[in-house]
DNA sequence: CAGAATCCAACCGGATACTG
DNA sequence: CAGTATCCGGTTGGATTCTG
């Protein structure tokens, strides 16, 4: 849910509890767009206007600030191509896509219990 | 993300879109607790209590809402004993130890990863 | 013990305007 | 094209107080 901020003002000091750690990788995997943004550069490199028309949703504020994060992480690399206008691609590292594959994973659970979770809803909201 | 408010208003109307799929469960697991919780319950059943002490640093009104809006959801399952004082069991579900093992995975890249993911901010906040 | 209710600060992210 | 800068509202979630 953090995308970096510049002060970066985290707990205090146990640094590599387990729970921390967990932590950690939710920050990374849970604001409103990097999994969004790896899941389509787990299909190949995208440019930075690619993706926004595939994300359709995206301000260009959030793309930035999820692929400067993103970046700064090791997780994705940028490739600036100095011509004019300009071309950036973005592509995942090597690291970046074993993480994708376990977003993967986590895509595939969406799909497979959708109807369960609405259904489960439905009942508990019934009144 | 979002923890089940009651006014439970969405996008627009394209409901079954891949990418909104994907928004569910980014919203299913992105907020601050829930993958945390689902991971202890998936050392087995707790008590409230149980689960506030472990989990260090949640608040009450978190842990009852979050919990709440796993229930919701088929995922955790809540057993009131009504002996006095109360006792309350929260358990998975079957469907939400499927989730769990998909979080499990996440989990271990996270620990796989971890050093590698912090040399690389070091390197991109060096200058 | 296991919550419900209220209050409020911080933060996340959208809209908009400007630039090399 | 690929950003940066600024403003600003809504949501998230912590602290606190009260209850069966």
């Amino acid at each position: 849910m953090t995308i970096a901020r510049h002060t970066d003002v985290r707990e205090p000091a146990n640094g590599d509890h387990p729970r921390c750690r967990l932590r950690d990788i939710l920050d990374r995997v849970g604001d409103k767009w990097s999994v969004l943004v790896m899941d389509l550069l787990g299909g190949g490199p995208k440019r930075y206007s690619e993706l926004q028309r595939a994300i359709e949703g995206i301000s260009q504020r959030m793309l930035t600030l999820t692929l400067r994060s993103l970046e700064r992480d090791g997780l994705v690399e940028r490739t600036v191509t100095p011509t004019s206008p300009p071309r950036v691609d973005y592509a995942l590292t090597p690291v970046g896509r074993t993480l994708s594959a376990q977003v993967a994973g986590l895509i595939t659970w969406a799909e497979q219990h959708r109807e369960y979770v609405a259904a489960a809803r439905l009942r508990y909201d019934a009144p």
